[in-house]
DNA sequence: TACCGGTTGTTCAAATTCGAACCTCCTTGT
DNA sequence: ACAAGGAGGTTCGAATTTGAACAACCGGTA
C-alpha cells in the first residue's frame, strides 16, 4: 500500500504547492487558471458552461461560482448562447488573456519543478500512462471505452 | 505535459471516488478516516495533535475541526497531555476503533479497485517510488531520511 | 398545440478548508 | 525568580466546494 500513501502525499503536496504558487503569482486559484486555459485554447475564446464543466474536474455549481469570480475581475464575460437560450457562453476578455499569459510561465515552472523534474524519462512515461488509465477508469459512465464503471470483482 | 493532465484527472477522480465510498459506507470523510488510522496504529491509541497534523496533510486548524467532529460522534476523546499542559492528546475510543474496523475493508477495496488493480506490478512499483519522491521533495524542511541528494537550490 | 422527459445553468444551505491572530504554557538565559 | 522567545491548539472570518432543489428551455410525440 506504499503506492497509495505516496499517491496521497504527492497529491496533496503538489496540489498545495501549485495552488500557492499560482495565487501568489497571479492571484488566481488553480480552478480559475484551468478555466482560463480551456477558454484560451477554444476557437473564439468562448466555451459553453457545460463543456467547461465537462473538461474540468469540478461540479456544475462550483463552475458557476468560479466563473462568477472571474467575471467580477473582468477576466471573463458571460454571453448567452445564440443557438440555445438556456445556454451560457463564457468568453475570455482581452484582460483575461493577458492575465493568463502572465501567469502561465510561473505555473508551468512550478509544475515542472515539483513534478516533472523529479522524475526521469521512463518514470514520467509510466506515470503518465498509468495515471491516465486510472483517471479514465473512473470517468462517469462515458460511452468511450473501458468495461463497467463499477467492477464488483465478484470472483475475488 | 500529458503526465500533468493525467495526474490532475487521476487525482481528482480517485480522491472523489474514495471520499464518496467512505462517506456512504461509514459516514466518515477521508480526513477523518486517516485520523482514526493514525490513532489506531499508535501505541495506546493516543497521539498528540501536533504529531497528527505532522503525519496528515492538513493544517492545524483543519485538524482541530476534524477532531472536533470525531469527538462529537464519540469516536475520539480529547485528553490533556500529562507531560505538557498545553498539549492535547487525541484518544481513540472503543467505538472509534469499532467504526474504523468496520470501515476499513470497504476503503481498502475502494482504493484497490480504483488505483491498485488498474496497474500492473511494475507500474505500481514505479508509481510508488516516483510519487514517493515527489511528495518527499515538497515536504517542509524535513531533516529525516535525507531525500536531498540533489541540492535543492530552487533559486534561479 | 400541449405534453413530457431530459438538459442547462443557477441558487441555496451546509460542510469544509485555510491562514492569521490569539492565548496558554514550556524553555532558556540572566 | 523573571523576561524573552517559541511551541501547541484553538478561535475567527473569509473563501470555496458540494449536492439537491429549482426554473427555464429544448426536442420529439401524439
Amino acid at each position: 500500500m506504499a503506492a497509495w500513501l505516496g499517491f496521497l502525499e504527492a497529491t496533496s503536496r503538489v496540489s498545495r504547492h501549485v495552488e500557492h504558487q499560482l495565487k501568489d503569482d497571479a492571484g488566481l486559484s488553480h480552478a480559475q487558471y484551468e478555466i482560463l486555459v480551456k477558454l484560451a485554447t477554444a476557437p473564439e475564446g468562448e466555451v459553453r458552461m457545460t463543456d467547461l464543466a465537462h473538461g474540468l474536474f469540478t461540479s456544475k455549481s462550483g463552475l458557476t461560482y468560479q466563473v462568477g469570480q472571474l467575471e467580477k475581475r473582468g477576466l471573463v464575460e458571460r454571453r448567452s448562447c445564440p443557438f440555445d437560450d438556456r445556454g451560457v457562453l463564457a468568453v475570455l476578455t482581452t484582460e483575461g488573456r493577458d492575465t493568463l499569459r502572465a501567469a502561465a510561465p510561473g505555473h508551468v515552472e512550478a509544475v515542472r519543478s515539483a513534478l516533472i523534474d523529479v522524475l526521469d524519462r521512463e518514470e514520467l512515461d509510466v506515470v503518465a500512462r498509468a495515471l491516465g488509465r486510472v483517471g479514465a477508469r473512473l470517468r462517469p459512465a462515458d460511452h468511450s471505452a473501458g468495461p463497467a464503471p463499477h467492477a464488483p470483482a465478484p470472483g475475488s
